[in-house]
DNA sequence: CCAACTGCTTGTGTTTTGCAAGTGGTTGTG
DNA sequence: CACAACCACTTGCAAAACACAAGCAGTTGG
């Protein structure tokens, strides 16, 4: 955002790092959808962020602290970003977020599925999620636990939704 | 802010509603500050909004089913915002915004203390914070607690930092 | 009666955003 | 080894959002 400060107020310095209209959308999609590459963040999310804007975004997110970016060792003009523990904290926040659109909004059935997961899940699940983006993006070993991990649990969720529909589709 | 829909994901209909530079700083003041008149809005908070933005946000929360606005019994010209179910229901995102920005940001002590405190408390303290904002914003009448209400704890707390600063300051 | 206050609106300049096209380079394939 | 597809961005320009200062009709309190 701008280098010049409101005022120290807690909310509005976070407004300031990510109070904009595509920064949390950003994360969500490296969170929830797994993308890393600047590619997949531009062409395979619902909204369409602009080319030049998602650019000046990352590049302010890894200023902030929120994101980092390395070169990918496979493919010498890929770069990979990653959460920092400070983006991984973003979760609780999104979840909120997610929660009261839910509640409030008119979310799509298929959209909304791992907003619901995650709200009845609660901060034990958020807790377990966010264990697992840190092994994902800071390569910080976790306790194995059993069954399918969060992220497996919401993927399978929303896939299943979308199966249905298309079902239901298919007959009409 | 804009009518075009971008997707039906919650978390983008959530900033849509509140994802502009200053929405959520509105509802903070209400929520913490206890504004109630545009005026108080205008020239009591930290960051200076423009008096031309404000009242198009004003509009726009009302719109939105966020806030609603009703005259004044008492002063022909004033209105009073209050928060509707869907606003007080903000306060988690708000409280998880402010863990988040005390944790990784400059925020001041002063700024700081009611974040602090609203971490600390947990959803417990939320739920109860959001009692009394609907007793004070709908007329929800609800069983009376021992001991101070959450609002005037966070404003006492606020204040005693505010006064230990001034006396250090004197001695210096 | 009048200064101060009320919730806004208006006008103007600046910043941010959105869209389309392009850039220099890398990679996979026939 | 030529060439199309892909890579992360950049550039130029129009549109929208924002910031700042001033103004407005009406109300209130002294």
């Amino acid at each position: 955002m701008t280098d010049i400060q409101r005022s120290g107020c807690a909310i509005n310095l976070a407004l300031e790092v990510v109070g904009d209209k595509w920064s949390l959308l950003i994360i969500r999609d490296i969170i929830f959808g797994n993308r890393r590459h600047y590619r997949e963040l531009l062409t395979k999310s619902d909204e369409g962020i602009s080319s030049n804007i998602l650019a000046d975004r990352l590049k302010t997110l890894v200023e902030a602290g929120v994101l980092t970016r390395e070169d990918d060792p496979t493919h010498k003009q890929k770069g990979i970003y990653s959460l920092t523990e400070q983006g991984i904290e973003l979760l609780p926040v999104l979840a909120q977020m997610a929660a009261w659109g839910v509640k409030y909004l008119p979310v799509s059935e298929e959209l909304g599925i791992r907003a619901q997961l995650l709200r009845d899940g609660g901060p034990k699940m958020w807790a377990e999620f966010m264990d697992e983006l840190r092994e994902t993006h800071l390569g910080i070993r976790r306790r194995r636990k059993s069954g399918p991990s969060v992220g497996e649990r919401l993927r399978k969720a929303y896939e299943a939704i979308v199966a249905k529909h298309a079902a239901t589709k298919r007959k009409a």
